[in-house]
Formats: C-alpha cells, sequence, structure tokens
RNA sequence: GGCGACAUAGCCAAGUGGUAAGGCAGAGGUCUGCAAAACCUUUAUUCCCCAGUUCAAAUCUGGGUGUCGCCU
C-alpha cells in the first residue's frame, strides 16, 4: 500500500479544552471524518458523563467509534486499536481525511505507534490467582515474585502498582518475554503519517471549564443518567462505570455522601484526570501545541490551527512524492 | 468593659522543652490488553509579633496584636 496522502490528523489535548468542537470544524475544512479516541464516549448509554458530542454536532461531521460498545461489555486498548485501524482504512478508501479526536493517551499510542497486543491477551484466571496472592500475601510477595524472574521489569514497576506487575508476570508466563520499556516501543507506525496537534489552556482557565462543565452535566441530568444505567444493570464493577462521573455518582445514590460532596469529587477527579492528560501528552515530542486561551477568538485559533494543518499536509504530501 | 479559649503551609491539622507528623488542595512524573485506570515523587530553615528564662522554646514566662466564645 503506498503511502500517498496517507495522513492522519490528530486532535488532542486535556478533557474540556474544546477537542468535540475544534475536532469538528477541522473535519469540515479538510474533508475529514471524525474518528474517536476517548475510553468513555465509545460506551453507550453514557452520554452526559463522558460529555460526548451531542446529536446535533455528531450531524455536523461524520464520528466514528462514539457509542458502539455496550458498557456492559469489556474492552480494552486492544480491540480499540484493532478497530480503530479498521476505521482509518476505510476513510482513506472513502479519499477522506480522519481525525482522530480524543483525550485518552494510550488509545493515541496504539495508533501513532507500532504497538503489538496480538500475541499476548491476557489470562482471565492467571490474574485472578495473581490478585488472590497479593491480597493474602501483600503487593510485596508478588512483586518479589517478578523480581526473581525479571530483575529489570521488577526494578521499573512499583510494587504497589499491583497491575502492572501482574501484567508483567502474565506476560512472563505466556511468551517469556518481558515487558518491554517504553521507550523501545517508540516506534512510529508505518501505515500513515500522523500530524499531532495538541489543544490546551491556562491552567486556571482550564480548571473553571472543568468545574462549570461537571456544573453542567448535573443540570443536564447526569445522576437520572447514572440511575438509568444502574438500571439497566450496571454497577461499579463494570469498567465503564469507573468513569469519572459516575464512580462518583454511584456512592451518593446509596447515601454514602450527598450530591455536593460527590460534585466536589468529580471536579477534582476530573482535575487531576486533565493534568495527568498533559503529563502524558509532554512526551509526544512532535506534537503541535495551539494554546487556545492565547487567542482572541474562537475564530482566530480555528483559522491557525487549519492554517497549520493545511501546511503539515502540504510537507507530508511533498515527502511520501519524493 | 470583664472573663476564657485559640493563633503552626493555600486549607484542615498533630506536636506541651530536644531541633516541625499526617491529610486535602497545588506541582512534577511513570505508563504496551481495565487507561476517565493503576502507581510514584514533591510542598514550612520555621510555628502571629516583641522581649525574657534555658545548653536547648512552636512548646515555659511577661507584654502586644488578632480571631472566636461567654458574661455585662
Amino acid at each position: 500500500m503506498q503511502k500517498n496522502n496517507r495522513s492522519v490528523v490528530i486532535i488532542t489535548g486535556p478533557t474540556a479544552v474544546g477537542k468535540t468542537k475544534y475536532a469538528i470544524e477541522i473535519a469540515k475544512a479538510f474533508q475529514g471524518e471524525i474518528i474517536s479516541a476517548d475510553s468513555m464516549q465509545i460506551y453507550k448509554y453514557m452520554n452526559i458523563g463522558s460529555a460526548k458530542p451531542s446529536k446535533e454536532e455528531m450531524s455536523l461531521a461524520t464520528h466514528h467509534l462514539v457509542d458502539i460498545i455496550n458498557p456492559k461489555d469489556e474492552f480494552s486498548v486492544a480491540e480499540y486499536q484493532d478497530i480503530a485501524k479498521n476505521c482509518i482504512n476505510k476513510v482513506f478508501d472513502s479519499g477522506k481525511t480522519p481525525i482522530i479526536s480524543g483525550g485518552t493517551g494510550l488509545y493515541l499510542n496504539s495508533l501513532i505507534y507500532d504497538m503489538d497486543f496480538s500475541v499476548i491477551p491476557k489470562q482471565a484466571d492467571f490474574r485472578k490467582i495473581l490478585e488472590k496472592e497479593a491480597e493474602t500475601y501483600g503487593v510485596e510477595h508478588v512483586h518479589k515474585r517478578l523480581a526473581s524472574l525479571d530483575k529489570e521489569a521488577a526494578e521499573r514497576i512499583h510494587p504497589n502498582n499491583l497491575k502492572k506487575v501482574i501484567r508483567a508476570l502474565e506476560l512472563l508466563e505466556l511468551t517469556g518475554e518481558s515487558v518491554k520499556r517504553f521507550e523501545e516501543s517508540f516506534v512510529p507506525t508505518k501505515d500513515y503519517e500522523c500530524i499531532l496537534i495538541g489543544l490546551t489552556r491556562d491552567r486556571d482557565e482550564l480548571y473553571q471549564r472543568i468545574n462549570a462543565r461537571v456544573d453542567k452535566m448535573i443540570s443536564l441530568g447526569l445522576v437520572e443518567e447514572v440511575v438509568e444505567l444502574q438500571s439497566r444493570g450496571l454497577s461499579e464493577k463494570n469498567i465503564s462505570m469507573q468513569g469519572i462521573g459516575y464512580k462518583e455518582i454511584i456512592p451518593y445514590l446509596r447515601g454514602e455522601y450527598d450530591l455536593d460532596e460527590a460534585i466536589r469529587l468529580i471536579k477534582r477527579n476530573t482535575r487531576h484526570y486533565a493534568k495527568r492528560q498533559l503529563t502524558w501528552f509532554r512526551r509526544y515530542h512532535d506534537m503541535i501545541w495551539f494554546n487556545l486561551s492565547r487567542f482572541n477568538t474562537e475564530e482566530e485559533a480555528l483559522s491557525s490551527i487549519i492554517n497549520k494543518i493545511a501546511a503539515e499536509l502540504k510537507i507530508c504530501k511533498a515527502r511520501t512524492q519524493q
């Protein structure tokens, strides 16, 4: 397959920065179709809490990978990578430009880098055994086991990070291989070129937007949405319900704290999340950043971004035609 | 006006003679199959101010200032 014109535009940034809106405008400007890279918006019925684009917004540009998974089902990056890559190819085939929009860093990595998840599926039983082991003998015990098999990985993974320790052991058990370091996987995919656009805002402004958005979610009926999800049989056991905005409402509904406390927690957790996203994105050295706080109007910001993307697309095209 | 209590980081605080716990907020970071997850690091040269006692004071004494409570 020729790499000709196979350029993907990635719009990312912390939660509540305004990705949805900008992605739509960018899609319109470049004959693009939006492919979501968001681990919560992918679920059906979770609309308010995941800040899913509205019906009107969805109608302004073609959206993929939103609203496609039942929140009862387990889902993970491996599956995401699979369906997202398929989707990218289809958009290419139709002669359009894939606009990937979302803030889930690991999902983005699975599209930017050649991450191979195929060989090592997770082992549910093996995991359970190790989890139990950690519970009875402590996390240190499981970590020591890793240390005896793979000293290097054990040094890198903190004993308290049980999830990672277990995954490393799982890998060893199944393939005898050790988990690769992040740097080793920094091999950009050869399937297409990525134009990375990072949207950000001054921290104060971002936090204000987050707080305001949470208040809006509540007034739009977030609590009712959670009740509705519960009536569908969902509980905090489901991965989908571990999303911010959902996991804080459930204890409120049980009467563990009042609504103000739930709101406080959602705001705080969302701020923390935004901060972690920013940390993650700092590792994308090719990212072209736009601080939206620095523009006088949205139109100004948008035209600046569009001009930059147009220029980058030109460069990519010239490079592939050499 | 009188009596009493209190004053420690942005906030909540522990510490009653031996060289400033902890939590929250904030900041920085890690990341290959739950990622809106999980995990790590970091934050007071100083305890309202001044003087004194002492080898040694956030801690004891005196004075000042401020806040709160009760009484008149």
